[in-house]
DNA sequence: ATTAAAATAAGGGTTAACCATTATTTTTTG
DNA sequence: CAAAAAATAATGGTTAACCCTTATTTTAAT
């Protein structure tokens, strides 16, 4: 049997390299390793894995956007991520973009294993305590309730742009952006306090870079 | 000769053990593995190691935090850091606390080798490209500008607290806080928009749990 | 083609975070 | 103890992020 091949992504040279010992220890064929989104990016193109093992967070590229770009054209890679994120909306992104395992850092390695095996044998994996998705559920992502144009405009936001450099950009007028941001804190159910959509943009930088 | 003993601790079960297996297969005595701060210092405590390899972000105590509550006590364990954080003051307050060796994540695992046997040969090791300020450098932590009182008020505004919340806790007048924070923004040379303070504080939060 | 949803915009108002200046009191340190 | 540093506080002002309401235009969906 031909061993089944992973390229592994990860922004910290130490975990990649614990992943890439640990597969290759149970009879995986680790194809290629990375620290960099673009080039994972371009290896998995390149080299098409069976599988890919990616991180959320990396330099240039992230994993949802990795996912993003192979959506539709790579269907002989399957992506697996293996994250710190357990919010919602990325695991509901992840499902979106036809990801077929997630895993969170924090887990046992044996689950590793599992997941690829599942994966395998056509079956996705989402780790048994996220809140999975898959069909049925649906267990709304909170930001799917924002219109497009809110998510735009919330992702300057957690730029640090303010609603003056927003408007500018966007060629809209300030208080149509502020109509925007007012209406995202109701969506969201934040509270009235001043820098409330500030701070939860910043705590959801990744989501919002997953989304479009 | 015995080997040396070490305790290992991440907040990422895959990290420590990479770091275990790593370190065992280089005649190392793993006495430890902890995913958690709290248990790790009891661990410290109770076994003694002769090396301490900790992160700095981890559940319920962080790096520095223990670091702090072993300070004099237990100059029978070497504290090394191994995490991604290369903010100087964090280094500094590393430093100060009498920590022995400080590592970056993004570092390929050899360096782990060397600053262990640096160490047990009596001499410090921070990495090659962290400007080390041991003794004579002094390399100012911007953080030593600010007053005690300073980095308590801004402490609580990375904690989102408002300035009137901030006067109520420390039963002041809303006008010193504000005073306070204006001269720490001056100190720290943000710019005077808006929220400048409240994201340079968010950014360095980490770096803030450690001064005090 | 009609309705619904989204995007656009303005008027008018509150609050909190910034600015500058001045000044008194308390604490630290040489 | 005297000088320096830090903490305290007030007066007065600007700006940006929030609130509300109303209204027109554009786009999407049935």
């Amino acid at each position: 049997m031909i061993p089944i091949t992973i390229l592994v992504a990860d922004d910290h040279p130490l975990i990649v390299k614990a992943l890439a010992d640990f597969l290759s220890s149970h009879g995986y064929n680790i194809v290629a390793t990375e620290t960099n989104g673009i080039r994972a990016f371009h290896k998995i193109i390149n080299l098409k894995p069976r599988i890919a093992l990616l991180d959320i967070e990396m330099p240039d590229l992230g994993g949802l956007e990795i996912a993003e770009k192979l959506f539709g054209k790579s269907d002989e890679t399957f992506i697996i991520f293996n994250t710190v994120h357990r919010e919602q909306s990325i695991i509901q992104r992840a499902n979106e973009l036809g990801v077929k395992g997630y895993l969170l850092k924090e887990y046992a390695l044996d689950q590793i294993l599992e997941c690829i095996q599942s994966i395998c044998n056509g079956k996705p994996y989402f780790g048994n305590d996220l809140t999975v998705l898959t069909e049925l559920g649906q267990e709304e992502n909170i930001l799917t309730k924002l219109s497009p144009s809110e998510i735009k405009i919330l992702r300057f936001i957690s730029q640090e742009k303010s609603t003056k450099d927003i408007a500018e950009r966007l060629f809209i007028a300030e208080k149509t952006v502020e109509k925007h941001r007012s209406n995202i804190i109701r969506k969201l159910g934040l509270s009235q306090t001043k820098n409330s959509l500030l701070i939860w943009s910043l705590q959801h930088k990744e989501e919002l870079l997953g989304i479009h």
